[in-house]
DNA sequence: GAAGACCTGCTA
DNA sequence: TAGCAGGTCTTC
């Protein structure tokens, strides 16, 4: 679930809650498979006793760099999100300096913890972090412009602008009026600066608003200090199919998108 | 491209 | 009980 905007308000919380300077006491892995390319032990071993001295983002990721030279980074997946306190399907528990404890929680357990001696490794996989000015109109123009795939895959790929997700992706498309399936080298140049916009615009307001959690449950996302996020009531597209189009009030459509659930205004995102 | 894998839990 | 979920990776 999290994407750039819910990934930026943990790290923004996490860095208000005085993690940054904190040194890391003690370690303990529930889940094993979230830490690698170690092993549990191994993983606890090579951290405890350092100090976590900033908290960072690109994309989704979201980085630790450590005393000791190396940064732990951290992906979220699907349902992996940050506590001060206890809580069920903790899965990484750090205790800090200063009596703070730091739960790391995943529900569904696919979210990674890599420690790295260079965060570039990863990172140079990734494209341009969609709210940084690297992200620019002529890079994503040309992108688009190169291939001929559609453009709702094209925009989740993080090799291509790193931030973008499921939710974000249908809200940035009906923003622009696009249909998600139009091929990324039909879309004129007035189309483009439009989805240019609406992509920097909708995770602009997603991380206003702290980002979205879509409704109750242990999947659901909440952030550090246990809330929801603040953007569900803004959302237009995504999960709202069978609902009015709040600009044209055509009732919205679900389709699968390279095996994605998709939803859309079928009037004003026309093919 | 597509389909399956990785997991658990919610919703219909 | 089946199907689906905010993500990514691997293997056709």
């Amino acid at each position: 679930m999290p994407e750039l905007p819910e990934v930026e308000t943990i790290a923004r919380q996490l860095r208000a809650r005085g993690v940054e300077g904190k040194t890391i006491l003690s370690v303990k892995v529930g889940w094993a498979p979230t830490v690698t390319p170690f092993s549990a032990a191994a993983f606890s071993a090579a951290i405890e006793g350092t100090t976590i001295d900033r908290i960072s983002r690109v994309g989704k990721w979201m980085m630790l760099s450590l005393g000791s030279g190396k940064t732990i980074m951290i992906h979220l997946r699907m349902s992996g999100s940050f506590s001060m306190e206890k809580g069920s399907h903790d899965r990484i528990v750090l205790k800090l300096s200063d009596g703070l404890t730091l739960y790391y929680r995943d529900t569904r357990k696919f979210g990674r913890w890599k420690l790295v001696d260079d965060p570039d490794v990863v990172l140079r996989g990734l494209g341009p972090d969609a709210l940084t000015r690297r992200f620019t109109l002529n890079y994503f123009a040309a992108a688009m412009k190169k291939r001929h795939r559609m453009i709702k895959p094209l925009i989740l790929d993080q090799a291509i602008v790193a931030g973008l997700g499921n939710i974000y992706a249908d809200e940035a498309l009906w923003e622009s009026k696009i249909h998600p399936e139009r091929r990324s080298d039909s879309l004129s140049d007035e189309e483009l600066a439009k989805l240019f916009k609406a992509i920097k615009h909708v995770l602009k307001v997603g991380v206003k608003n702290r980002g979205t959690s879509l409704g109750a449950g242990k999947t659901n996302y909440r952030d550090v200090e246990g809330e929801s996020g603040g953007h569900r009531a803004e959302v237009n597209a995504y999960g709202k199919s069978g609902t009015p189009c709040a600009r044209c009030e055509t009732i919205l459509e679900k389709i699968v998108v390279a095996q994605r659930g998709t939803t859309f205004c079928p009037t004003c995102q026309s093919l």
